[in-house]
RNA sequence: CGGGCUGUGGCUCAGCCUGGUAGAGCGCUUCGUUCGGGACGAAGAGGUCGUGGGUUCGAAUCCCGCCAGCCCGACCA
């Protein structure tokens, strides 16, 4: 195979295509045969059973305790609150019965006819808001009732127009979080907590450095006083929006009824928040640290982090060999990184040991080790570490690598975050006039984010967003940001810059 | 939901214009040679040509209906 990279076409030829590419060469997940439905593979699911174990893990410790509320939300509840309603109408998918008949055809063939239609028809959950409300109101009566603090992880359906595996699909897993608060000050200081927990998931467990701020009206989540996103750049440039946490204030309560008796003696509304991140950071993932020769994954995530791949060139030293790859996966899953043992796989299967490597390149194990006769007689192992070229390759005495493997997977992810920053930072470029604005912009430029002063209205950014197909990604926190000038459109005064970009 | 395109073995597609009941590459199986390496050769498995109807002696190919998918717009974790 002359191929220079594993994959075609490379991203800088075109991003899109690569990214498809990617994931299927990655064999972490599949489109099904129902539209906009993917089928996430062993790969794919692995990466997200981590992500999900160790986020939980931040949920709990932050006081967080997980339920589960049903699939189906009467339509009723969707109709409490108008701007939530309005804003996931176009993407609901609706049960309307609950049986079917056999119907047998002419030709022998037998037809199933929906019958037995509902009183009132059920929304799949696009989100969970309203029958999670519903949940509240019963369970609230006095202020010793709260906080709530209420995570689920769960399955939800939007009826997208546009599909892609991972970034966009009509069914995605994810978690939402629910609390209930006695006062305002205690929702926001949620909403900011679990905005921080997201910060700091995506830096230290993904390798991503994001953008976190407060969206604008425009974008905010439906029905919501304050939507507080983390953005990620990833390599096409683009911006994508990797979890949100939501400050409801009293909305919510009051179209579910979520009422106390507080300390005074006097009914109250509860203030609410919500937060959730996807499937979709396995996209982010993919399209933040992959390269040319397929995904790769942070070790803190990564389904297996080392795999041993046996160099078995003669049938009479092969078992010796697997032997000794079995011996040295048993202990290296004695260690632990992270705070979690190292998931170690020996590829005993019998390909040829190029296409095995290779598959695990494109899988984006961080790291490959190598072991064959001659490594078992001088007592070595050959290191492969996936954020290097795929030919790299490092003999180690094994039991300095058995000492150093911890230290060995952790340079990786402190390698893929630094990389990723590095994109970021090269990109993201303060403008000052709407000439600059409209260039940065321009068809045939690189793109990126744009740090503007604004001070806008919402219709103001409605244009300028369908004219050139940006949107504010966040106001951010941070002092880089905060310094007086002039909003690039209107001229009239700001005190704070905001992050444009184009999005996924 | 508006505009364009496409449905042929597991995947990507050729064949259709100029009707005569199926081809390639990749993948898969077996054997052999190779192999610290995404190799090569040989043999082989696998297809109601989206679906229903029509025209015809004969339809993957022509005509009509239906269904599904893709791309471009509006929406989006």
């Amino acid at each position: 195979m002359s191929n220079a990279t594993a994959i075609t076409p490379t991203r800088a030829q075109d991003f899109p295509e690569w990214y498809q590419q990617v994931v299927r060469a990655a064999d972490m997940a599949e489109n099904s045969e129902v539209r906009g439905c993917m089928v996430i593979k062993p790969w794919g699911y692995g990466l997200w059973e981590n992500i999900q174990r160790q986020l939980d893990v931040k949920f709990k410790a932050t006081g967080h305790v997980n339920a589960y509320f049903p699939l189906l939300i009467p339509l009723s509840y969707l109709e409490k609150e108008a701007q939530h309603a309005e804003g996931f109408a176009t993407e609901c998918a609706v049960v309307t019965h609950h049986r079917l008949e056999a119907q047998k055809q002419p030709d022998g063939t037998t037809k199933m006819i929906p019958t037995g239609e509902l009183a009132e028809p059920f929304v799949i959950r696009p989100t969970s808001e309203t029958i999670i409300g519903a949940a509240f109101a019963r369970w609230v009566e006095s202020y010793r009732d709260l906080p709530l603090l209420i995570n689920q992880w769960c399955n939800v359906m939007r009826w997208e127009m546009r599909p892609r595996l991972f970034l966009r699909t009509a069914e995605f897993l994810w978690q939402e979080g629910h609390t209930a608060h006695e006062t305002a000050e205690e929702a926001i200081v949620e909403t900011r907590t679990m905005h921080k927990v997201y910060e700091d998931f995506m830096r230290d467990h993904l390798a991503i450095p994001v953008i976190p701020g407060e969206k604008t009206e425009r974008e905010r989540f439906p029905g919501a006083m304050q939507t507080f996103t983390v953005e990620a750049m990833v390599q096409d440039k683009k911006a994508i929006q990797a979890g949100t946490s939501h400050y409801l204030g009293q909305n919510f309560a009051k179209a579910a009824n979520i009422q106390f008796l507080g300390r005074d003696n006097t009914r109250q509304l509860a203030h609410t928040t919500s937060w959730g991140v996807s499937t979709r950071m396995i996209g982010t993932v993919i399209m933040a640290h992959g390269d040319d020769d397929g995904v790769i994954i942070p070790p803190r995530v990564a389904p297996n982090q080392i795999v041993i791949l046996p160099v078995t060139p003669k049938a009479d030293t092969r078992d010796e060999v697997i032997a000794a790859c079995e011996a040295l996966a048993q202990t290296l899953r004695t260690q632990s990184f992270a705070g979690e043992p190292l998931r170690v796989h020996v590829d005993k299967r019998d390909l040829q040991g190029g296409a095995k490597n290779w598959e695990w390149i494109k899988k984006g194990v961080p790291m490959r080790l190598e072991m064959g006769p001659r490594d078992i007689t001088s007592r070595s192992v050959a290191v492969c570490r996936r954020d290097q070229g795929p030919k790299a390759k490092e003999f180690v005495p094994k039991e300095e690598f058995i000492q150093s493997v911890t230290e060995r997977l952790q340079e990786i992810q402190d390698a893929l975050l630094a990389r990723a920053t590095a994109l970021r930072d090269a990109n993201m470029k303060k403008l000052e006039t709407l000439e600059e604005f409209k260039a940065f912009f321009a068809e045939d430029s690189e793109g990126g984010f744009a740090m503007m002063h604004w001070a806008g209205s919402s219709d103001d950014e409605d244009t300028l967003s369908k004219d050139l197909k940006v949107t504010i990604r966040c106001i951010p926190h941070g002092d880089q940001f905060a310094e007086e000038g002039k909003c690039f459109l209107t001229g009239k005064p700001s005190s704070r810059r905001v992050v444009f970009a184009r999005s996924y």
